[in-house]
DNA sequence: CCGGTATTTGCTCATATGAGCAACAATTCC
DNA sequence: GGAATTGTTGCTCATATGAGCAAATACCGG
């Protein structure tokens, strides 16, 4: 297209988009034909000259969404829209939300649900409706009985979300990583705990969400592992943890021994699950984040754009 | 409009702006009829939640010039969009162009244009093309030979505007500010100079721009004036300086005495002119620009979007 | 519970717009 | 210079959309 074209067809947009002139009112001013003012607005459009932007916090980014279900096998994908936005923990609240409305649109509805703990969950779990399904059986997948006042969220997670939903929650009353590998043994071995894990194992959906490993992390903040470990984990390839588990960039456990420690279950068990619904937004967890879905960790992904779009890039570059 | 609408609005308005789909096809997949549609799309746009942008460096803004006009009194303004720009000298840029394109389509073709001189209008001459006009006489409003290189750009900037129209530019061979009363009126009384002030009072249009009352002002990198005296202008109530002359908020002479030693037409003359262009850009000039405006300095202004918001802003609050 | 008022809904009809096509113009290549 | 090709223009026609209106529904004070 020309260059005169090109400005021409600005100033036609400034009159359709900002004036809401027709596109014949158009032509009279820019002395053109009303077919040519169409054609100079679909190039507008075709340049990217128009930027049309959906400014609310429920708002989603529909063709990011289906990119990342093509570029990956999603079975689907949720990305919340970050136009507006004026910090990290207002995008993340928007996740949580979209989360939220994902669970409680779920059909069938699943009669067990699994689910982690953390921020992320915890922050899904209040942005829930009340009623938000008829009933579920929500149970804890991985250990979360910490030693300071965090455990507090693991249990009323669960309890929010099966409380909201007019359900039961089966809480899995247990630290998430044992310092011996017996005690951790024994514990399993224990019928209530043994019981919690089986139902776990057999629950008909997961949400969970993931952490980035690094010094804030939750299982840290809980006092379950120093920031020692981490740092050594980190140096040995781990990108992040999820329930509980620290993996690499090719979803592969980082530390065996640490992981045989962990209470709950498998990353294979998340694999095998036919809906597995991770939750995870913020600009530091899109290698976790990068992990968890090119590792077939999860089927359904709700994030943020500028974590969706990361994924995306990464594609481009493969 | 109820809660559940506003959300309907906004998954209505994902389908209809990101995935292109037709009201129809929305009301199939919402479950709504297409009129149900047409009217969420519609309370969405009235609530604001679609923020439409033209993203190029000519975009104007059309609503907030006619809002301009219309609190003002101005005859004409322009407002180029701020819309991805990422720094203040490319807003500045725009700005000056946009003063090249409505200079380039003014009619009746001014056969004499007054212009003072400054990086601004330095910035313009240089986007104006090769025969934007057939013949003007630029004449330099305000002195402006100076103690340093800086010298160079007023008179280049006359003269690139003069060659550009294939016109002459006739040049104020002259010091801004005379240290004394007696060299200025003495100056004056030369048959050169007296001809071009002549010239220049009589001249049809004039093209100026203005400075925030600063240590980073023109008059003061020329050597004109000292920071100290700058700082005693503000005390006084200086806002800035138009045609080289400091005026306060409601575009009074600051400084009697140092108006007096200042080369050039009054201020009073840019008042009474039937078309005067004031070309003000930048955050540090919204005090300038409204002393401007509010004062009757011009009779168009060429500004950022940034510059007239406040503007307008200021109005609101009257 | 009921009559009246306000709001919402589904519709008709006029208008705005995009797709597709033939005629035309411009450019390239021999 | 002229043929071939490419791009542009003006148009017809089908479709999408908004204005306006009557019917239906929800809301409210008695």
């Amino acid at each position: 297209m020309s260059d005169t074209d090109e400005l021409l067809s600005i100033r036609a947009a400034e009159l359709y988009y900002e004036e809401n002139q027709t596109q014949d009112e158009i032509g009279v001013i820019l002395r053109l034909t009303r077919w040519k003012v169409g054609r100079l607005l679909a190039s507008a459009k075709a340049n990217g000259f128009i930027r049309i932007e959906i400014v609310h916090p429920r708002a989603r980014r529909l063709p990011i969404e289906r990119r990342l279900r093509e570029s990956t096998g999603l079975t689907d994908a949720i990305v919340v829209s970050s136009a507006g936005v004026s910090s990290e923990a207002e995008l993340q609240s928007r996740t949580a939300q979209a989360a939220a409305d994902f669970l409680s649109s779920l059909r069938p509805i699943p009669r067990t649900l699994g689910i982690s703990w953390g921020r992320t969950l915890h922050d899904v779990s209040l942005h829930l409706k009340q009623g938000w399904a008829p009933g579920v059986n929500v149970v804890q997948i991985n250990g979360g009985v910490s030693l300071n006042q965090r455990t507090g969220t693991a249990a009323s997670t669960a309890v929010t979300i099966a409380h909201k939903a007019d359900g039961s929650a089966t809480l899995l009353p247990c630290p998430a990583v044992f310092e011996r590998l017996e005690t951790k043994q024994a514990m399993e071995a224990d019928r209530a705990v043994a019981g919690v894990l089986a139902l776990a194992r057999n629950a008909q959906a997961y949400l969970f969400s993931a952490g980035q490993a690094d010094a804030n992390s939750a299982l840290v903040d809980s006092g379950f592992l120093t920031v020692e470990q981490i740092d050594d984990l980190v140096s040995r390839g781990a990108v992040g943890d999820v329930v509980g588990r620290y993996i690499d960039a090719n979803g592969r456990i980082v530390d065996p021994e640490l992981n045989e420690r962990t209470v709950g279950i498998q990353i294979d068990q998340l694999r095998r699950a036919p809906l597995t619904i991770a939750v995870i937004s913020g600009n530091d967890k899109h290698a976790i984040a990068r992990a968890v879905v090119r590792n077939g960790l999860c089927t359904v992904l709700v994030t943020d754009e500028n974590t969706a779009n990361a994924l995306l890039q990464e594609k481009d570059t493969l």
